[in-house]
DNA sequence: GAGTTATGTCAGTGTTATTGACATATTTCA
DNA sequence: TGAAATATGTCAATAACACTGACATAACTC
């Protein structure tokens, strides 16, 4: 018997280990999926990709990143960093130093076009993150209800009766 | 000169726009790359992926859904649809029914073997959902405090003092 | 019966990722 | 000083996941 049967039979344990949450999980699927569809758009104007945008972001952030720090945060292979690397330092958006107390160290930075596109792409995501945050909270719920309602707030508000038409045949089976 | 350089100068308009949501942007990708391993890890070993888990979670949440109906929830092609349906098919994770009100329509439905593994999957990321909700709030603080703690809750603990130390380089340098 | 809709499928392509192996420059340390 | 470890770069092959465009079939609507 799976965990999640258990839950189905509403044992305690199984309860504090997050039924509740299954909402929160699936608006945390659509929130980052409208989430990244802001900036996607914008890339593609520059024939780059998701992969591009991570590697600029942080780049821009964090200054002087080395190529060991970055695929520790972004969890990818070298590989896999160096193919889109070359592009944004081949276009001029992200240029490398050697280290100074290391000579082996690459250490990364943004060019003024790299900081620009950056800018560009953070501000759409702020613009939608500080929409989310602007919206009424419930109030004095939950903790699970607020980040709920955070989530859905990071929808964009044309998806978002679609999403509500949608999980209202699961909640009314439930409740 | 972009709205980021705007912001830059300091702005109302550029500051109610985000500029401090920027924090809470990083950690909606920490929260997500670690949110998604966790099923990750499992699908590997049935030799699926993160697409096979997108179209087992909805159909096993909400059974009947037809094709045209999953299309708009993934975004995706018929055609990147079809390649993860066919898989989940034929090892007989989902069963399909022709609609009876409308015989063009094929409804999905998880087998009882595709319904325990949707739970397992769902048991994993409502562990981690429960425990980020678990996680000590800063009490009384912006809507955007009360965000980010959830979003670091997210985040495997092991890697966040990671996280904390990376995230630190910027914010001594802003405050 | 004509037109539309829901689905399936073929062929080709692109992005992002992987593994494994090997090369080079530099630093560390015994 | 010389050996080992580290940081990075690169080659080749592969896989997962997505795309476009075109075409086919069955079933519904009018």
């Amino acid at each position: 018997m799976t965990s999640r049967a258990t839950r189905a039979a509403g044992s305690d344990e199984a309860i504090a280990a997050g039924s509740a949450g299954d909402d929160l999980i699936e608006l945390l699927f659509f929130a980052y999926r409208d989430f990244v569809g802001d900036p996607d758009r914008i890339l593609a104007q520059y024939g780059f990709g998701r992969a591009h945008h991570r590697v600029l972001h942080f780049v821009d952030r964090y200054p002087g990143l080395t190529i060991a720090e970055l695929l520790d945060i972004l969890r990818i292979t070298k590989q896999s960093l160096n193919r889109v690397l070359k592009d944004l330092i081949g276009q001029d958006y992200i240029a490398q130093k050697t280290g100074t107390s290391d000579r082996r160290q690459r250490l990364l930075f943004c060019t003024p076009a790299g900081t620009a596109l950056a800018g560009d792409l953070i501000d759409v995501q702020a613009r939608r993150v500080a929409r989310a945050l602007a919206e009424p909270d419930p109030g004095v719920g939950t903790g699970l209800a607020t980040a709920e309602s955070f989530l859905f707030g990071m929808i964009e508000p044309d998806e978002r009766a679609a999403v509500r038409r949608l999980m209202a045949r699961r909640i009314r089976s439930v409740a």
